[in-house]
DNA sequence: GAGTGGTCTAGACCACAGA
DNA sequence: CTGTGGTCTAGACCACTCT
């Protein structure tokens, strides 16, 4: 099996949405008449249904029924999930984001980036600070360590291009969980320099541990925002 | 049924991570062994782990079995998650939270409004201005509409005590989900005034709209955070 | 009472990891 | 090959909402 159905469903009721089939405000039909139309228990399209209203397309009431939930009025296409795994390429596009490297080094970590990252102060790490730029504009400054067992061989053309790619598609780790502290902070001389924030300029941090699906962490690091041209999202479900 | 055997078994093996029975980094006995010793069947288990799963407490490998998490290092008792509905008292602590309201006024809403609120322009809302301290110090400026059909009889003595134990409680309206937008920006003469904020000291921005269990909106509202006291933290899990 | 989503079961088969 | 978690089914009962 390629992939469950319970997915194939969510994709198709998807599609329904998005091209109207299903209105805004409106009743889907009941979870029994998809599971008979698509040909599958009740149980997969309650599962197809969950996933969605995870995402924020719809919502259920016990009793009367599933609904479509419609445009979030403050959704802009600026948004970031603050929960999606992405890099900034696959996030924004190949085309307009290049980066550049300010340091890329190996070394011992110290005792914070030992706890962060589960290692041995003789585990060696990458240090690598990154400026990346949105269609040639200081976007972040990203400040990453990486234990140099889980990521082998990394260099600079990688760092070029794509940490997440050679990550998920050369070396087929795979990330499981994260997580994300999003804080203000001022600019330091290092965000003016790169960055190009002016001294009373925000900035918007965030910090991450992201671990691998067995529960390996393989990257913590430090994102520095412009104020100006970044925001992160959270959508929120009851139980979940 | 007051209370479904799936949050109960998690509530349980939540229990035996917290107290150590279940080890961080070490395996649960495999989804059978747990339905039997506690008398379910293996989905209301699996049920209970995927609740656990979304909350950070543990990861599963297919082929190899369930496992603690562990401690998250960068993890402290101040972070507040993006991902709650509670109000300040309740993430807090009642006594902490003082509330002093800086503009309570009824109006009719404009554009921006009542597309957030999904309102027609003559439909009133409340509009509410409060800064909210913690021990006496000011933390947040919270700027809060709401519909007055959906939130009746509002006045100043719930405001200065817990709007949202007055929706809860009294209403009986239960929030579904959230939309939250996370920012840096400057400081304003009002945060300078009410935050205490400096000139020059960045403010951590929340913009929300929360949505009942029946699809309608009833809070648009906006929370300037001093930079110095506050974070937002989002956990993520794949598939999730 | 009728219709909806939520939960739960027993049993089955699959995909995956490791010996 | 064995043991693990992931998916899926058919059927059942429950809680809830509205008429």
């Amino acid at each position: 099996m390629s992939e469950a159905k319970y997915l194939k469903i969510a994709r198709i009721i998807h599609d329904r949405i998005k091209d109207g089939t299903y209105q805004a405000q409106e009743p889907l039909p009941d979870q029994e008449a998809l599971a008979q139309e698509l040909g599958v228990s009740r149980l997969t399209v309650k599962k197809a249904l969950d996933g969605l209203e995870r995402k924020g397309l719809l919502y259920k009431q016990s009793g009367l029924g599933t609904f479509v939930l419609g445009e979030i009025p403050i959704q802009t296409s600026r948004d970031t999930s603050a929960s999606e795994f992405s890099g900034l390429q696959e996030e924004i596009g190949k085309e307009k984001i290049t980066s550049k490297i300010i340091d890329f080094s190996i070394e011992f970590p110290n005792e914070q980036i030992q706890k962060n990252l589960r290692l041995k102060g003789s585990d060696p790490v990458y240090d690598i600070l990154r400026l990346r730029l949105l269609d040639g504009e200081p976007f972040v400054l990203e400040h990453t360590y990486m234990p140099v067992k889980l990521v082998p061989n990394l260099d600079e053309n990688i760092l070029k291009a794509s940490i997440y790619n050679y990550i998920h598609q050369k070396l087929e780790l795979k990330f499981g969980t994260a997580y994300r502290k999003i804080r203000a902070s001022k600019a330091t001389k290092w965000d003016q320099k790169y960055l190009e924030a002016k001294q009373d300029d925000p900035i918007l941090e965030l910090e991450q541990i992201i671990w691998l699906t067995n529960g390996q962490p393989i990257e913590y690091s430090t994102s520095r925002n412009r104020y100006d041209t970044r925001n992160y999202v959270v959508f929120q479900n009851k139980d979940f």
